[in-house]
DNA sequence: TTAGCCTTGACG
DNA sequence: CGTCAAGGCTAA
């Protein structure tokens, strides 16, 4: 949701200018990307590095303050404080394989395949929307087919529940890779906080890494490494799987792959953009309510396939969305700014990133507003520190208003509020012992978000009677529902 | 120890 | 059979 201002805005998108520049640098050291390693893009340098030092337990120190700036020139001179970049931007330890097996290829190639599938549609993103979003006049026939909120919850087939996402297994293998996956280069999920300098001395239990096609090989039993096959490395500080309460298991496991969501909404814009002449492409506002639109489409989706609340009827789902759709959606936005953890720009939904600066100088002072306040709310949970775990709660939370009048099942609703809030509270307390009350914080910035949907609401309310929004998508018609029940 | 180049080998 | 991320080798 962008400018209010009429003549047109054109608020930068920095980044994914040049194919070359941001995309081909190491994230450790800035040199040039030499191919997938470990995880991710770097270069030949640092994956040497990183090899040698996982492959021989090397444990370094800092003569400062662990806060080193590494970059290509200085690199050699705290190999503390590069190890430690490399394990904040994701180079994944079990990479390295213990037995030193050559060759071939490991778990992580899909998810190789399908970053560089998402940094191609990016690009054609790019290059369809513009390095600068253009407005134009605000569009006046949307190509959008008919995603009428009804027709959604009806037109999609009903999944068999023993294909959900809710395989007996503790974790698809999906949503494993989701979260094993590194984080900025696709702006996806990624630790929640830059990892504790005290990670690499932390007692782990040691575990043998073994290559996955070490089965041939009779590996030598006495291959142990130091750094522990970090299963819940993406997510350090968060629980073993074994004591997180069930229920907060199963909430996870309803999310879906952001990657997936990203790909598609990106895929989505990009038709819509190219099918577009050069007069007539959209206004950046328009294409930020088509984000916002898309996303709404897929936490839409989401509550379909959840747990519970595939369990209601169709009028209670519908009731129990008008309520809480813009409280998801600004959830969905404030979060993905708590991942991204930086001040001066705005992730969006898509992996583009937005300078804040030059939004705050075109950008209306109400849009300015919202967006401050989300960034603030942002930096709370950041300060809180909230992992994926307490958001899906959250989500739940939101979506099962107790609040919500004329339910066909109201009392399950309440059940299910309360069985999440009695889940989430477990899962603090046992998680984050050293917090006093993280659960009550959590739920205190829940207000704080509702009321920042409400202004949101009313914003696009403004904003669409004053004719600037493309009419005839689900975010529309979400307001006029909401509206028209209240 | 570093980092550029070489060899390997499962996967498509 | 080519690709490309693993591990290996070796001058600086």
């Amino acid at each position: 949701m962008l400018g209010e201002n009429t003549q047109g805005v054109s608020l930068k998108v920095m980044d994914y200018s040049y194919d070359e520049d941001l995309e081909e640098l190491c994230p450790v050291c800035g040199d040039k990307v030499s191919g997938y390693h470990y995880g991710l893009l770097t270069c030949e340098s640092c994956k040497g590095f990183f090899k040698r030092t996982v492959q021989n337990n090397k444990r370094y120190s800092c003569a400062e303050n662990q806060e080193c700036k590494i970059d290509k020139t200085q690199r050699k001179r705290c190999p503390f404080c590069r190890f430690q970049k490399c394990l904040n931007v994701g180079m994944r330890l079990e990479a390295v394989r213990a037995d030193r097996m050559r060759g071939g290829r490991n778990k992580f190639g899909p998810m190789y395949k399908r970053d560089r599938a998402m940094k191609q549609q990016k690009k054609a993103l790019i290059r369809s929307t513009g390095f600068k979003l253009e407005s134009a006049r605000p569009q006046l026939s949307p190509v959008q087919s008919d995603y009428s909120f009804t027709s959604t919850l009806h037109s999609l087939p009903s999944l068999p529940k023993g294909l959900l996402p809710s395989t007996p297994a503790s974790v698809t293998p999906t949503d494993y890779e989701a979260s094993l996956y590194g984080p900025p280069s696709i702006g996806m999920m990624q630790p929640h906080g830059p990892m504790p300098p005290q990670y690499q001395y932390t007692a782990f239990p040691s575990r043998a890494i073994k290559s996955e096609y070490a089965d041939h090989y009779t590996g030598s039993p006495e291959c142990v490494f130091g750094y522990p096959f970090p299963n819940v490395y993406p997510t350090a500080g968060s629980p073993q799987p074994s004591n997180m309460p069930p229920l907060v298991q199963e909430l996870l496991r309803c999310d879906p792959d952001e990657l997936q969501v990203q790909g598609k909404i990106v895929t989505f814009l990009q038709q819509e953009q190219s099918g577009r002449g050069r007069q007539d492409k959209l206004s950046t506002f328009s294409l930020m309510c088509g984000m916002a639109d898309q996303t709404l489409f897929s936490i839409v989706e989401w509550a379909r396939s959840c747990i519970f609340f595939k369990e209601l009827k169709v009028g209670d789902q519908m009731k129990l969305l008008h309520n809480c759709w813009s409280e998801l959606l600004v959830l969905d936005h404030v979060f993905r700014q708590v991942q991204h953890k930086k001040d001066s720009s705005l992730l969006l939904v898509t992996g583009q990133e937005m300078d804040l600066l030059s939004l705050g100088s075109q950008a209306g002072v109400t849009l300015s507003g919202l967006v401050q306040r989300g960034q603030d709310l942002a930096g709370r949970l950041l300060a809180l520190q909230v992992d994926r775990r307490e958001l899906a709660c959250l989500k739940f939370l939101l979506l099962f208003n107790p609040n919500v009048k004329l339910l066909e099942n109201q009392a399950f609703v309440e059940s299910v509020q309360e069985q999440v809030n009695g889940a989430l509270l477990e899962y603090t307390l046992c998680t984050y012992p050293q917090y006093v009350d993280k659960f009550g914080q959590l739920i205190l910035r829940l207000p704080e978000l509702r009321a920042l949907s409400v202004q949101a609401e009313d914003y696009l309310c403004y904003k669409h009677l004053s004719g600037e929004v493309p009419c005839n998508n689900l975010l529309i018609e979400m307001l006029h529902a909401k509206r028209a029940c209240v």
